[in-house]
RNA sequence: GGCCCCUUAGCUCAACUGGAUAGAGCAACUGCCUUCUAAGCAGUAGGUCGCAGGUUCGAGUCCUGCAGGGGUCGCCA
């Protein structure tokens, strides 16, 4: 039933095995997250004040938040939690506060500690503990950031999902970059991930496509077919299916009747359109782990989705009657006839749904609850639906699906991508249905390249619209966020260049990089870029959990500017440049914090699926 | 008409799921290239977070209503 393909390739943030401490240290020190650490720290602070173990039941620590200030001025963490437990203490915010500070002020790695508007609590970090932090960052390499937030819950992520019937148009390019990035994030963030594409390769639409593919075959054997007639595709993309039918069969099909050829040639144009489609997607840098088919559904004479009714019916879901008529309008041909329905509206549906048409067949939302009782069936504690926005209407109804079947043992979250518009120079493009009138996905990646694609589609909240113009996102300027990240970590690496020609025989790949920032990373702008590559786990575990890609890609702008405004001080500040030929042990230390910031760059550009160039003259 | 999404600086958008004085980029203005890539950096100016209520220590963020913009409605796939 399923077609697992594409094994070969494993995206880069694939979840593998290794967790475990990253740093363990003599005093057991392993945490990679500020955040978290002191999250841990505030908390022991909290049950070792005698107030709070009197009412210890009552409080509720879920609500207390660690996270960098607002403004970087007021200290590298700060916290809520005098003003979220000062009430049921029955103390003012500042005096709850006061007593924390004191606790706090203990510790040897917090240089400062005070109290600040309504009550926050602003922590400063000694500059040892920074250093410790960046050590970890170092040891950890590429695992730094990597999450535990999934738990290895398996996930399942279904993106993309074009019809088979012709080649990939740009609409279906959002869907596909973020539904893309999403399933990296996650497997960054401790998910077990399958990328998964079902094919809707069942309907009559698809027959239509082999009607199209036989008049192509008669072309390829001589005949003159004339204009496409209305109603069929007529794309040139499937003059080659046709010829390829005419290789392989000769003139045979063509004294066949329908009936006969039918299977033959859909087969045929299935395949072909898949794998143009898995050429689309390649180009674009999408790799999906399952390619579902939803034929498959409908063998044995269509048992899976039979059996998929039966397990509604079983829980008592489906009743046979007749749908009220639509608001409205009355369709012409509207006929009030018994059907087999979905009882939805008892799991949050506005509406019933039909899974038997009157005719006896299966309608297309049997087919959806069948597929996702497989889902269900290989073990996903979660299923992911990417659509575009048009499919906004199905949301409600993929839901009761996954209420009724799952008994509420599932969540299925759908993300919807918000419509792309497309200009060039300004001027919005007209999409026509006529051939050759509308844009296909290759064209725009041919166009301006798989990186800006991928980095556009991700530099937008996908419930926001995005305009796409064709000239601002080929432009290599600092107008474009993806060359400037880029940019950031080609310049990373132009370090490492440097420091090779200012220290002749020094092997960077073989330093101790770890163990030479610590006593040496201690300048304020140092401080500062460094404070932005702490906030890469919370960030990652956060777009996670929100299920924001988009988030990724305006940290490592963020990073990239940091980066950026760090180098240039070295301008005015020559004592601050990364290499400095005189004293080669703090130009080591400096290498190390380039190396972070390079790490953090390039792991956060393989969740988006963009490269991270080492030079880009 | 029902349901879903959106409305933040002149423009395009963020805002870490309820936190402090709402932030970037573009456009405008002022500086910075014999110096590790100026594809860059520093600074100035720019705001009734669509409107009105509500929830609480605290709201751009949550709840209700309203106004604008977009999407959607089927025994289709």
């Amino acid at each position: 039933m399923t077609t697992p393909r594409n094994c070969d390739s494993q995206p880069p943030t694939r979840t593998s095995s290794r967790r475990g401490p990253l740093r363990p240290g003599a005093d057991g020190w392993n945490e990679m997250n500020l955040f978290t650490d002191f999250d841990n720290r505030i908390k022991n602070v909290l049950e070792g004040l005698e107030i709070v173990r009197e009412k210890r039941a009552e409080l509720d620590f879920g609500r207390i938040s660690v996270e960098p200030p607002r403004d970087a001025s007021h200290g590298d963490v700060a916290t809520n939690a005098a003003m979220v437990l000062a009430k049921p203490l029955g103390l003012n915010p500042r005096a709850l506060a006061d007593l924390i500070v004191a606790e706090l002020a203990k510790d040897p790695e917090v240089a400062d500690v005070g109290v600040a508007g309504p009550g926050f609590i602003n922590v400063r970090l000694s500059v040892a503990y920074w250093q410790k932090l960046l050590a970890a960052m170092l040891t950890a390499g590429a695992d730094y950031g990597r999450g535990a937030l999934g738990a290895g819950r398996k996930v399942n992520v279904e993106y993309v999902s074009a019809n088979p019937t012709g080649p990939m148009h740009v609409g279906h390019c959002r869907g596909a970059v973020v539904g893309d990035a999403l399933a990296n994030l996650l497997a960054f963030a401790g998910y077990d991930v399958t990328k998964e594409y079902y094919i809707n390769d069942a309907g009559s639409q698809i027959d239509v496509l082999a009607r199209s593919v036989f008049l192509r075959y008669r072309e390829a054997l001589g005949e003159t077919i004339g204009d496409i007639p209305p109603g069929l595709y007529p794309g040139d993309y499937l003059v080659p299916v046709g010829k390829a039918l005419a290789d392989e069969y000769g003139t045979s099909l063509r004294g066949m009747s329908e009936a006969q050829w039918l299977p033959i040639v859909r087969d045929k144009a299935i395949d072909a359109m898949m794998a143009m489609i898995r050429e689309d997607l390649a180009a674009l840098n999408v790799r999906h782990d399952v390619f579902f088919s939803e034929r498959s559904l409908h063998a044995g004479n269509g048992a899976p989705i039979r059996t998929a009714i039966n397990d509604l019916t079983f829980k008592g879901h489906v009743y046979k009657g007749v749908l009220p008529p639509p608001k409205g309008q009355l369709p012409e041909d509207w006929e009030d006839r018994e059907q087999t329905l979905f009882r939805s509206t008892e799991v949050g549906d506005d509406i019933d749904r039909p899974l038997i048409k009157s005719d006896g067949s299966y309608t297309y939302f049997a087919a959806d609850v069948a597929y996702f009782k497989d889902k269900f069936d290989r073990g996903f504690d979660e299923m992911i639906y990417v659509l575009g926005a048009d499919h906004g209407g199905y949301v409600k109804r993929l839901e009761a699906v996954a209420r009724a079947i799952s008994e509420g043992r599932s969540k299925l979250t759908v993300l919807l991508c918000q419509l792309v518009k497309l200009y060039r120079n300004g001027e919005p493009v007209k999409m026509s249905k006529r051939s050759g009138d509308f844009v296909t996905l290759r064209d725009v990646v041919d166009e301006v390249g798989r990186d800006p694609v991928r980095f556009m589609m991700l530099y937008r909240k996908n419930s926001e619209p995005l305009d796409f113009d064709f000239a601002k996102v080929t432009e290599q300027s600092k107008d474009n966020p993806v060359f400037y990240v880029q940019y950031a970590h080609a310049r990373c690496m132009s370090v490492f260049r440097q420091a090779a020609e200012a220290f002749p025989g020094l092997d960077v790949a073989a330093l101790d990089l770890a163990g030479a920032v610590e006593g040496n990373i201690a300048d304020p702008s140092e401080l500062q870029l460094l404070a932005k590559l702490a906030e890469y786990p919370r960030m990652i575990e956060a777009s996670a959990a929100a299920q924001e890609p988009h988030r990724i890609a305006f940290y490592l702008y963020d990073l990239a500017s940091a980066f950026h405004a760090h180098w240039n001080k070295g301008k005015e500040q020559p004592e601050l440049r990364f290499v400095n030929d005189k004293n080669r042990e703090l130009s080591i230390a400096r290498l190390g914090l380039v190396h972070a910031v390079a790490s953090v760059l390039k792991s956060g550009l393989a969740i988006t699926g963009t490269a991270a160039p080492d030079e880009m003259r």
